[in-house]
DNA sequence: CGTTCAGATGAACGACGTTCATATACCGGC
DNA sequence: GCCGGTATATGAACGTCGTTCATCTGAACG
């Protein structure tokens, strides 16, 4: 009964907005959530406060609230992706190829440790039922960002196999590999604050280092 | 109202159990838990009603859910180390030094994704306030079996870098590169299913290979 | 104007973590 | 042997969570 005023139902156009950007909306409110309020609070109820409509609204849109979660980590997932690629563009002109990986890693590295609830949301949402869970059959459907996140990775992983800078192996592979090392340090920062942590500028240049070396061809 | 007559109140020698060992009890119910439910069904309730106490006696032994839940971990990591010291022995006669280090992180990612449900514990359980949270300030006291797991993984790359293998640097950052990079591929395999990753072989032998070139000497 | 029907709602359910007044069982002092 | 004090455990309760459902509403169509 809050702000029905302005969002039980917008009279004048009313079938004007479709179910997609109400849909559009909701995923608006939720990301404001937790930007401005923390991963934790990211809540079926808050989020329909926040978007003035009631929590059982949500599920018209969203089958439950992993599906929602996954529609605003594809929404979070762009700024990932625009840092990352304004690293690549920053690191145009370097002669040397290895400085291109280098920024994307560090970019990923950085955004992740600069913006932990963002970065809770996109890459450390549990899923249910891991147990019993089929590897292939998607729990929650794949977010179209991140795949293209992890496709501009690739990229960078196979022109450096192309250039011989690195060692001949599939792009794939290598990438997830990276992938993987980038993640659990960020992840691991942000799960265990407690751990006594060498300075986060040495550990990043340290693994950075490390797996462009591991993977360089000679 | 369940099963009172065990579990009610045990009559005979209610205070023969010392504090100490009642803790111990909880732990091991709610070790019990997530080895055969699943790291979901690890809730207060549920510990309680396995250990034949009520919820409410869990908080004369543990502040909260998540100092329970650091209590868990720990006696988890035994299996951890246990693993990890059985891949070193396996490997004590190996002529490269380098066998060592490798049979410890592929004995690490193994017990990892063939245990995903103790590792979420472990390692995947979130830190409630992440935003405002103070590295080096621990909400949730370290697990002593953890620190020795971890010793262990520094004191391979310390006789590493001793021996020359490794190129020169502080055996504590490297170690705790090698560690994130390892968390990283178990962690993102366990809370991303759906993502159409290579092999898991050719994923664990790629990055295990990487790393030890990365750091190794030439 | 009357009917239909998708969209939205409030209330409710069960489970969660946590707290609290209450009751019980033990233990030292008489 | 009894008694009061104290640690220990409890059931009930609070507020919150995700989710479901019967009900209502108001626009669209004949």
């Amino acid at each position: 009964m809050a702000r029905t005023a302005a969002g039980r139902r917008p009279a004048a156009k009313p079938r004007r907005r479709s179910a997609a950007d109400r849909r559009r909306q909701v995923v608006a409110a939720a990301r404001r959530i937790v930007l401005r309020e923390g991963f934790e609070a990211l809540t079926m109820r808050r989020v329909a406060a926040l978007a003035g409509v009631s929590a059982a609204a949500l599920y018209l849109y969203f089958p439950d609230r992993l599906s929602l979660m996954a529609a605003v980590a594809d929404d979070l997932f762009e700024g990932l992706l625009a840092a990352m690629r304004a690293a690549v563009a920053r690191a145009e002109g370097d002669p040397d190829p290895r400085a291109r990986l280098h920024a994307v890693m560090t970019a990923y590295l950085d955004w992740g440790l600069t913006h932990p609830d963002e970065y809770r949301v996109i890459f450390m949402t549990p899923i249910t039922g891991v147990a019993g869970h089929q590897p292939g059959e998607p729990g929650v459907p794949a977010a179209p960002t991140g795949q293209a996140t992890f496709a501009a990775l690739q990229a960078e992983v196979a022109r450096l196999i192309a250039l011989g800078v690195f060692r001949p192996a599939e792009p794939q592979v290598v990438a997830e590999a990276i992938w993987a090392a980038g993640h659990g340090l960020v992840s691991l920062l942000i799960t265990k604050p407690g751990f006594p942590w060498s300075p986060r500028d040495r550990l990043i240049g340290t693994l950075a280092d490390a797996l462009c070396r591991g993977f360089s061809a000679g």
